[in-house]
DNA sequence: CTCCTTTGTCTTTTT
DNA sequence: GACAAAGGAG
């Protein structure tokens, strides 16, 4: 059958309709990146050269998905086509032309850390008091001026000529020239830059314009003023432009993302079409009809009714835990039971609000022996020794980034200390230039003897290293990097658990740079560093790899899993405390609810901690608001166990006020947050029902956490990893860690208290 | 001058 | 509870 048979009308006129402005409004689950792949694959079949095609993905993965599926459809063809993210579209643009804009081709591209380094730098500089100039909110501002595409001047102009703001408008000044010295772009920069690019050199805009006929843009909700201006360049000679996106599913105001781009596209062009996929085919109807009735406390939509064909199938199960370790159990053991009956665990996520809830849940996959994996929170490439080395290469392939010089000048440890840094920071800013210069130069930079000779000797090994780089292949190249950096030989100097980790993380650094070698013969360092700068953790999500996925409801864009639980359903925690008195705010968090709910197509699992252990302390806080909104009769409460053996009780009344039905108003439900706290369970006994496990029965299928205490030589075994010896501990009483060495050779650390390890005699 | 310990701060989401 | 800055010892 032909693809375009497999398609329902209105997805088929979505790929038909492919001369002039295009709006395809695409609620969850609707079959949109069908349409755009299919789309790509009708305009080939059409006719239409695959590299006069630019598709435009929020993800790196998602970009890679199109291009297989492309493959698919129309065959290798689809690999000609620029199928990329703004970012790394932008970043490849940059790369050929950035020269006219007085950057080398080199630039680095920096990460949130980098970015942080430079602004502290700035701070120093400029003898900013930290107080009154915190680096972070400085950052904050940098990030919202760029977000608004305002430079240095513009902003001050934009949020009044006062001191503060002359101050700050000075930081993101100087900042701007420190990246440009540094010959560095930030994440914000590839987008600016290039339209910089464009807006200076018509040529260069026409080039491309010319070049792409068609271009397409998916999650075109989440696009902010600088991607919007981007579109709108390429698309703005042929205007064939088809924009995909979900109003409802906009997350990202936060970053900038302006969600009005979704709701005036029919103001900018006024001739375009409008088409609506409102045909839900991932979810089951208890969890759509829960899901549309959650957005629908929203105001200001564009008005779409998403609908199915599915059966409604179960309802949702809503799990009141004790606190969080009790919730933790509660998803790793109910994990564990549906792999049991057969669900494959790459069809299992754990979302939640914020990192920092991530540990706790890990913990109790790790003594459920659940196989797991968390992404986001620390990526790969942001681990020390990772980024040390990388801070190597970038500072090997463009000599001008101080902020990686500085990082590794003194890495591994080779007494080059704080006054000697400065010393040459000082002669380099005299003589305008960079930190590395400044270092080849020792000699004449006035330090002590000493210093100098050390300075010298750092010189002399980026030089030798500067040499295997233009003779070597990448990989040859990483292993000489570190044999001559003596990187793993200064960790290798003290054997703790912690460098053993760290070692074996560099050494799949080099299995990276092995594989980039491989995919990418032709692939210059500068082209492996700018892979690691623009790729993330998300991007590397296997479902098959039989593990449940662990992320943030952020990550989860885009993704769809057989079984999805949304931990931490708490007012303060989701919705957060900072977004709950704030309309606007709490419509974004509301629509990530919205995207929680429907990453799920047959089981959807909603939990709360009674009390929860918050910032500094234990806090209870009241059922999340998004929970209410969904209908009484779609929650299956307290009947999220799926053991068949024990009857379960259907209908229970309400004897706690957590699972109390009440009226979903969204009035009602916006005043409940202030009124007085709800009446807390005072009775445990009222919660004994027969046959109803609740809180504390999942928590003591873990093992006990009472005091354990270990002394080195004792035999012990850890439910996870078998038997083992104690060889040392660390700490006391509740926070002795033990070292085991297992008899496999391994060797771990653990919490004494909390890890599933007990002494053998 | 470095490195280790202590103290204090701050917790949203990410290309 | 994690991490940075600051302080003290070698």
């Amino acid at each position: 059958m032909h693809y375009l048979d497999t398609l329902n009308p209105q997805q088929r006129a979505a790929v038909e309709q492919t001369e002039g402005p295009l709006l395809v409004l695409a609620g969850a689950g609707s079959g949109k990146t069908r349409v755009l792949t299919c789309r790509v694959a009708h305009l080939i079949e059409q006719g239409v050269p695959p590299w006069k095609i630019l598709a435009i993905t929020f993800t790196n993965k998602a970009a890679r998905e199109m291009v297989d599926r492309v493959d698919t459809l129309a065959g290798e063809a689809g690999h000609d086509a620029w199928v990329s993210t703004f970012h790394s579209c932008c970043a490849r643009i940059l790369r050929r032309d950035i020269e006219k804009l007085g950057y080398k081709r080199e630039f680095a591209i920096y990460d949130e850390d980098d970015r942080m380094s430079a602004i502290k730098a700035v701070c120093k500089a400029m003898e900013l008091n930290d107080k009154e100039y915190p680096p972070k909110v400085v950052r904050a501002v940098i990030s919202d001026a760029k977000n608004r595409m305002l430079t240095p001047s513009e902003w001050l102009e934009d949020e009044g000529d006062n001191f503060r703001n002359r101050k700050l408008s000075e930081a993101y000044q100087r900042y701007e020239n420190m990246l440009r010295g540094n010959n560095a772009l930030d994440f914000d920069d590839l987008l600016i830059k290039t339209l910089v690019l464009m807006s200076e050199h018509p040529p260069v805009l026409e080039y491309y314009q010319d070049k792409f006929d068609y271009v397409l843009v998916d999650e075109y909700q989440d696009t902010n003023a600088a991607q919007y201006q981007f579109v709108r360049l390429m698309a703005g000679k042929k205007r064939n432009l088809c924009v995909v996106g979900d109003d409802d599913q906009s997350i990202y105001g936060w970053r900038g993302a302006d969600i009005r781009n979704i709701l005036e596209f029919e103001r900018d062009f006024p001739d375009c079409k409008i088409i609506k996929l409102e045909q839900n085919y991932r979810s089951t109807g208890n969890i759509l009809d829960a899901a549309n009735q959650v957005i629908a406390h929203n105001a200001g939509r564009k008005e779409k009714a998403l609908w199915t064909q599915s059966d409604s199938g179960e309802k949702v199960g809503l799990y009141h835990a004790m606190d969080e370790r009790d919730e933790a159990a509660f998803a790793a053991l109910m994990s564990k039971k549906l792999i049991s009956q057969g669900c494959r665990p790459g069809e299992i996520a754990v979302l939640y609000r914020t990192n920092a809830q991530s540990r706790v849940l890990e913990e109790a996959f790790v003594r459920a022996g659940v196989p797991h994996r968390v992404y986001g929170g620390q990526r790969f490439y942001d681990r020390k020794e990772v980024k040390d080395l990388i801070a190597y290469m970038r500072a090997l392939v463009n000599p001008d980034d101080d902020i990686s010089v500085r990082r590794i000048i003194n890495e591994p440890k080779r007494g080059i200390g704080e006054s000697t840094i400065d010393a040459l920071a000082a002669h380099a800013e005299v003589n305008g230039i960079s930190l590395m210069a400044a270092a080849l130069d020792a000699g004449e930079a006035g330090l002590s003897s000493r210093a100098e000779k050390l300075v010298s000797g750092f010189a002399a090994l980026m030089m030798e290293l500067t040499e295997a780089l233009y003779t070597q292949t990448i990989s040859e190249f990483a292993a000489t990097l570190i044999e001559k950096t003596g990187y793993v030989k200064a960790l290798e100097q003290s054997k703790t658990e912690e460098n053993e980790a760290r070692i074996e993380n560099i050494h799949e650094l080099e299995g990276a740079v092995s594989e980039f070698e491989k995919l990418n013969p032709e692939g210059t360092l500068s082209d492996f560093l700018e892979n690691v700068a623009l790729i993330t953790d998300v991007d590397n999500l296997n479902q098959t790899s039989g593990a449940v996925t662990l992320m943030t409801l952020h990550s989860a864009k885009g993704l769809e899993f057989d079984a999805v639980f949304l931990a931490g359903m708490e007012e303060g925690v989701f919705p957060l405390s900072r977004a709950m008195f704030d309309d606007d705010a709490l419509e974004e968090e509301r629509r990530l609810a919205y995207v929680g709910i429907t990453r799920a197509k047959k089981r959807l699992f909603l939990s709360h901690a009674r009390t929860r252990m918050l910032y500094n302390s234990r806090s209870a806080n009241q059922l999340s608001r998004f929970v209410d909104e969904i209908p009484r009769r779609l929650i299956q409460d307290g009947s999220v166990r799926m053991d068949a053996r024990v009857p379960r009780p259907m209908g229970r009344a309400s004897a706690d006020g957590y699972s109390a039905p009440r009226p979903s108003a969204p009035n009602y439900s916006y005043a409940r947050a202030q009124a007085a706290p709800a009446k807390q369970p005072s009775q445990p006994d009222a919660l004994n029902i027969p046959g109803l496990r609740r809180g504390a029965d999942y928590a003591q299928e873990v093992p006990q956490r009472a005091l354990k205490l270990f002394k080195p030589g004792d035999s012990v075994v850890h439910a996870v990893f078998g038997r083992g010896r104690v060889e040392r501990v660390e700490g006391e009483d509740s926070a002795q860690k033990v070292i085991v060495r297992f008899d496999n050779g391994s060797l771990k650390r653990f919490s004494a208290s909390i890890a599933p390890l007990r002494r053998i005699d």
